[in-house]
DNA sequence: TCGGCTAAGTGATTTAGTCACTTTGTGACT
DNA sequence: AGTCACAAAGTGACTAAATCACTTAGCCGA
């Protein structure tokens, strides 16, 4: 079946030591390689497109995808969330992320260690949208920090679930000038190698996120 | 395109209030009810299936997944395991695990909460395999005693990566007596109530892992 | 030099049909 | 009455040959 398919889709793509972003064979060509139909060869990159692993440009190609290399992800076909899902989700990262910041706190004092991006995306949190770098994430480049990518990858995928949903109850709460304050304190005790600091500063931090959302009546959402 | 195909039927799933194990319609059916072909409902239901949204049985039917309402997913399509990337794996769960440990003990007093599953956990890694409830895993169960579904699903993804390989990797170091008084240490620390203990057991738990498989000359895998 | 246009390459989808597998129910046999 | 073999219906798996829609790059003319 169509399972062949992808295993030998992604050894290709291993075999040429293709990047995320680089092309990989038309579907066309893909099907007279493997002595296919279409039909077929599409079944096999619709689900390498849903773990992210290729993309599809319609016109243009097939583009290896940006977390082909990941261990965990998140899922795209997510119900719509709630409020307790919201609250499951903070709590997951209230028990997780203080230890990643007394990581990155470790971390730091290692050679070639490098806060720049932390410390970008501390003051990337004031910039309007659609400025330079606006991707970074403050929390996703603490867990960067902490040196383990497998780390990093998780944290990034509990952000990114139903990020729309989220970016909007943010707006019911966020209080951008307390996120700021609390971003810096946060670096500036990682910075020092401060683990303990770090570690409370996050958990008070995300404490904080949590209270916001419950007190939040919870909107129906579109 | 076919993003709106699979929106369509997890609509269908959640219309329906279909649970992991409900037959959906078959192909052919709902084609006619989108008024498209089947090739194209084959794409949207392979995206499902990649995600484990939803499993094929040939001949059978077309059936609910296990994982249709996780939050995170472990990459179906990882590349092959190295020594490096088992180290990331074991240094991501000894920064998130103990943390785990410590909450299920916390959590452990509230009422209605069960460690019965827990315990059978424990005696279960010592009973061969495919023996009753072999499926229960003591660090996945330890997450689910945490109270949050989400750790859950996390510990649980990393637990699945490759698991293939891995058991063959664990069958190279793996200690079954060692780790049977190790989980069961836990278990007790848990069930008292020791936060700090359990967090503790927990660490070294994992430490030991890691210090096992860092010892280990890496073998060439399948 | 610049702008618009054309053509080739690619993904998106259709149509029509065949093959393989599972399940179920029926009927004959015991 | 019970059980087994077999046939039929339903389903997924795949093929084959086209057509439409979109992107890109290169060409041509102004």
């Amino acid at each position: 079946m169509s399972d062949r398919l992808t295993e030998a889709i992604l050894g290709i793509i291993r075999d040429r030591n293709l990047a995320p972003g680089d092309a990989i064979p038309s579907a066309r060509e893909l099907a007279k390689r493997f002595e296919i139909t279409t039909p077929t060869i599409r079944e096999a990159l619709r689900k390498l497109e849903a773990t992210g692993a290729v993309e599809f440009r319609h016109g243009s190609g097939t583009y290896v995808g940006p977390t082909i290399n990941n261990v965990v992800l998140a899922n795209p076909h997510r119900p719509p969330i709630t409020k307790d899902s919201v609250l499951q989700l903070i709590g997951a990262r209230l028990l997780i992320e203080p230890a990643v910041a007394r990581q990155a706190a470790i971390a730091q004092a290692a050679p070639g260690a490098s806060l720049e991006r932390l410390e970008a995306a501390v003051t990337n949190a004031l910039t309007p949208p659609g400025g330079p770098a606006f991707a970074l994430n403050f929390h996703v480049e603490l867990a960067s920090a902490s040196g383990n990518p497998v780390v990093e990858e998780l944290i990034s995928s509990l952000l990114k679930v139903r990020v729309r949903e989220q970016q909007q109850i943010r707006q019911l709460y966020d209080n951008r000038t307390r996120d700021y304050e609390e971003h810096r304190a946060i670096f500036e005790a990682v910075q020092a190698g401060d683990a303990p600091a770090a570690e409370q500063l996050t958990r008070e931090h995300l404490d904080h996120i949590r209270l916001a959302i419950e007190a939040v009546d919870f909107p129906e959402l579109p």
